[in-house]
DNA sequence: AAGATTTTGTAATAAATTTACATGGCTGGG
DNA sequence: CCCAGCCATGTAAATTTATTACAAAATCTT
């Protein structure tokens, strides 16, 4: 997933050294505004770096383009993944308008950073511990308890084994009593609480396969078995994890689908009945 | 906020009835292969769309581009940020790789779906219902009940008295029991869940606000004082709602950093403190 | 059904990009 | 130290691409 292109910036910059003189020129002018550059046409940017229009040319078939406008086109690319999420911070004097905006913003540029990070196989993975286990308990705490709260209500669809939990002391209990089959899948956004820490190596101690979704290099990353591995820039100090946890559904949800898949069609019906069972209790919609 | 080349896609796709019929070729070649259309010349597009240059030309400068050079890149910027118009829905013979893509990329169009489309004053609006309430209850079931759920912990940490109930019984009754100056803040995906809607009446029959996250059109968008309409396009028939619940809670998420917004600076201590009282829980993050 | 208006296409023009080639500066061997 | 050869860069021409001006066709109005 994560192809050649993957941040042209960065790449023109780590190159910078090897680069001719006139060159430097015109990536240092690329660098300076990449937005910019990506709505010149050649001669402005030839005339901004001060070299002449094939050298820019020359410059961009270096970056794996076909030519200049190929070349734009991945600059835009690579742009708009939003990798500059910089400016998305909320401050304190922005409008209600601007803040939510930014919201939207930021939460969309991380859900598809983490969307191309994400290793393609590592899902698939986690998604065969999951119908091999013989009982899955969902743990979080604060903010993270929603999400494994969540997560039950999800897999709890399909049929699987599962359970969740909030109570340090219920998490604890059954941490200790843990056997190999079992597998505890632990949601933390900075994998620093110690209770999940301590939890987590207790489950794992007793044979349990532990499955952290959590930040990287975190203790509750090195304590676990296998690692959904989410690191998103989150300006905590004034507000809360908001981002973080959003990704962590997203990545349920992924995972609860590929449990689907898994299981064949023949296990459509029952997410067909379950479904029926709720349509008692709800108003007839428009179309039905 | 939401300025023109926001969404371009969609922006076609819903402008298609208004155009005429060879403008309605080229939106329908591009819409059919917008990646390939980013990289195609004007004269490549015209002959795919069956049409001449000039329309294609046309074409562009009626979505706000100055020419087609430009309209490709507002194309290609649109693309870069996962938004696809598309519904991708998960299908029964992807592979887990390509349904977990699937979910990440139509999690982010709708999200920029919704950010397009939500009134900007509206979160203004409701923001000022919240600060001035004397009581806010979260009500959510099934799956909207972790929703609620988060709602409650995101929004206690702002010193506001809110509950949050999953009880059906106690949701009942507080509606009851109710007053002017509560808000009832009622979150349902399919805004059709009798209890829910009834309890919605109940409240509003006893003078308190209730404002409803739900769907447009719904019988609970109709018992409720301020609606928060999020239509959000689901294959609910196989899967469930997923993309709905994270739309919900990015809402809450800007609610909540409307309310912070509001309440000024001095409000910001009383959230760091609340972050300090956790720190004792934690193991010491790297930096620190 | 004739005139007016809008839509679409043709052809000419202008712009931008690429290629081919020439020049200048640098490097290394004599 | 100088000259041959090579690499980097620029110039100018060719080519591709986009835009404009205008005419023809289609549609709508009366």
């Amino acid at each position: 997933m994560a192809s050649a292109n993957d941040n042209l910036l960065t790449l023109i910059a780590d190159a910078m050294p090897d680069l001719s003189k006139s060159e430097k020129k015109v990536a240092s002018a690329i660098l300076a505004d990449p937005e910019a550059a990506t709505r010149s046409s050649i001669a402005v940017l030839a005339s901004l770096a001060q070299v002449s229009e094939p050298t820019v040319n020359r410059f961009c078939k270096k970056f794996n383009a076909t030519g200049f406008p190929d070349f734009k086109l991945n600059l835009a690319h690579c742009l708009a993944s939003g990798i500059r999420y910089v400016s998305q911070n909320v401050e304190a004097r922005d409008s209600v308008e601007t803040s939510t905006s930014k919201i939207f913003n930021s939460t969309i540029s991380t859900l598809s950073l983490v969307r191309d990070k994400l290793p393609p196989d590592l899902i698939v993975r986690v998604v065969d511990q999951l119908i091999q286990a013989r009982r899955i308990h969902f743990f979080g705490l604060g903010a993270s308890s929603s999400v494994a709260k969540d997560a039950e209500h999800k897999f709890f669809r399909f049929n699987l084994p599962v359970s969740f939990h909030e109570d340090v002391l219920m998490q604890r209990m059954l941490a200790a009593s843990a056997a190999a089959g079992d597998v505890f899948f632990i949601i933390s956004y900075t994998g620093r609480t110690m209770e999940l820490v301590e939890i987590a190596e207790l489950a794992q101690a007793n044979g349990a396969t532990v499955i952290a979704l959590t930040a990287p290099g975190s203790p509750l990353a090195t304590a676990s078995n296998l690692l959904i591995a989410v690191a998103v820039p989150e300006d905590t100090d004034e507000y809360m994890p908001m981002t973080s946890r959003i990704v962590h559904l997203v990545v349920l949800d992924a995972l609860a689908t590929g449990v689907t898949l898994r299981r064949g069609p023949e296990f459509q019906s029952h997410l067909k009945k379950i479904k029926d069972s709720l349509r008692a209790t709800r108003f007839p919609s428009d179309e039905a």
